[in-house]
DNA sequence: CATGAATGAGTTTTCATTCAT
DNA sequence: AATGAATGAAAACTCATTCAT
């Protein structure tokens, strides 16, 4: 399941609590990770801090993760695996909707992972406009499965007319841009207590019908 | 006007050719600090290779910017600079049009600058979402003067009843995160054929009536 | 114990044998320090040159030390603290005695140890002359707690009436540089035979007496 | 006269004005190294701020001083020269006194010399105790003659019964440690009213009858 | 397995010296 | 001769990674 993890016994080891443990360290490790990194910066961020934060020491995250890169990796995979799984979920359950509604409840479920991940989407902001980056696969392509389902959606609105088709190869990416937009907006908004999720009826209002009077 | 420049005599030299070829190393400089800075990211850039980039030598750099941060906002701030005084052009010229007229004669602008200074779009974009950052005017700050016209440009168009007033906190953010998504998708786009700022248009038109059909 | 210690943790670790030998090489990296801070000079010696002489790498030097100056800093405060317990215990031992004997006891002290960090004194006079450095307890400062000993012991002698009033607010000041003045001697002398430290009964003369016939 | 300086004519060139202009302007550089020396410790001065504090660019002080070395060694050689000429005129004068006011009169001078030039005694400290420092001519070299003086009126006591002739190797360094004591004493002195030459009679005393009652 | 001290390659920064104008 | 911008070797410091305990 994380496929940047190392030593991982292929199948279940004998022992199943020695297993979880192993995980939840793991799982420790990756959450500091986050926070670290999102709060000094991918490039700036030391591994001695990531193993602080975990409590651990440098050495136990050696022993988690092969490298800097696998743990950044693992951790934008985790992230991106947690948020397809939701999105996919919000379009199975609006499957039938009328396409407003399906696309209210894509963005409310975007809107809920970044807001309680906004680490999450400060490091995959920061990678997403560096092109060709040195043999990872981060940055854009940690974003790439959720584009694919923007993607999808918007196909979806084309073919039930909901979308205009003039201009419709951007409506992918402008509606990235708005999620985006309202995202740092939110950062340095006055009134942090609405959630961000609630904005998501006045983001596809704009979407579909735009800013005009 | 630099604000970063290092030994620059405050009033001019006696010596004007000197002084010219000063001037011409400090914008190689930061041109190839530019460069250089978008290509490898903020972080991982190196003194050295922005030298090279700039056909000088590592203590050249260090003769026109006191170290790497100063030459970071001094770049920041050279294009800004640019930027500004171009967004601010375009309103003035705009003055009495209607205001989808001047929306677009102000994205075109927004657009052409970013087109051909993709390189600091990059860095903008990459420190945009870093909260606080250590005592520098990078990140967010590097764009409050355009967010402030864009800010302008919106009560502008609100006065004008052009654009609606419910959810208007967010139309200067929501407009910024469209010009955005158009300037990712265009990084990607296989018919890189059309400029960016022919996107004009078709971005007022989403903005002000979405992408409903 | 060490003010300029770093990551020391604040209660021993788990772990004595970890906290022995952690100790062991902070011992050996001061020593080369002194060594080649005074065989090189305060400002010319190099953090690689101290780290080979103490046979571990730069990297651990720093992660005993936070940087050049608390190495110095330490190096300075470890031998003042050890010379001022010695001349403690001098002038606890001599108590009683007359002020002449306390005197030659104290000033074989002095002696002594300067003769068995020959480094450290040199270090020490490097920096006694210079006014006002920049915020660090160096130079004269390293000295203070000898000085006031000296001070204290002067004191002494005029109560006792072995010291002439007249002049007084000098005799601090003349006596260290008389043992500065042999200590330098001492350096360029051709017969080393005889330790340093046995001079004290001449120095002690010296001082008392004056050279004249 | 000035063994350091370079390109310097060996006859006066035709033009005696020029002449005296370069020869002011090396005295103004001499002056200024004194001061940055001192001020920065030998090792930390830079030939930028001797040029600034000398009124003119580096590249002058390199027109009249080979390198960093020469204008160090060009200073010393420069002040010790005056201070010898001054102690030689002092014993000449005082040829047929007692020595006593003899020794005065030379302590007198010392004083007066050191105290005109307090920055070149810093500097001449700051190297008197590094022994075989490479290849130059420095530190204790700087005061060699003026050693050989103290050696030759010593010698002078001697001979007239003055002083003691038991521990007498001793003389000489240690009258100059105690004017050394004397110098450090009035650095830190709160009461900087009285000329330090005029501390020469107590010094004296102290040198030849000691501090004893 | 966890620990954390040691390692050393890689970067930034400084500054004496050169040289075209 | 004076100037001051350019040079680049040298030094301080950082931090991912290793490995003995």
């Amino acid at each position: 399941m994380n496929p940047s993890s190392k030593t991982a016994p292929v199948v279940s080891s004998g022992n199943p609590l020695r297993e979880r443990l192993r995980a939840e360290t793991a799982r420790s490790i990756v959450g500091a990770a986050e926070k670290v990194f999102a709060a000094q910066g991918v490039n700036a961020a030391r591994m001695d801090d990531i193993a602080s934060e975990a409590g651990v020491s440098v050495g136990t995250v050696y022993n988690h993760f092969e490298d800097r890169e696998s743990l950044l990796n693992g951790l934008l995979a985790t992230r991106r695996a947690e948020l397809v799984a939701n999105l996919d979920a919000a379009l199975e359950a609006g499957g039938g909707e009328p396409f407003p509604f399906m696309l209210e409840r894509f963005t409310s479920t975007l809107l809920e992972h970044f807001e309680s991940h906004r680490p999450f989407f400060s490091i995959v902001i920061e990678g997403e406009h560096r092109r060709g980056f040195p043999a990872t696969g981060r940055g854009n392509d940690a974003m790439l499965e959720v584009y694919q389902r923007v993607e999808h959606l918007m196909t979806r609105g084309l073919r039930k007319k909901a979308l205009r088709s003039q201009g419709a190869e951007l409506w992918p990416a402008l509606f990235m841009g708005a999620v985006r937009g309202a995202m740092v907006h939110s950062l340095y908004d006055k009134s942090p207590a609405r959630p961000l999720a609630e904005r998501a009826p006045d983001l596809v209002r704009f979407f579909l019908d735009g800013a005009g009077a």
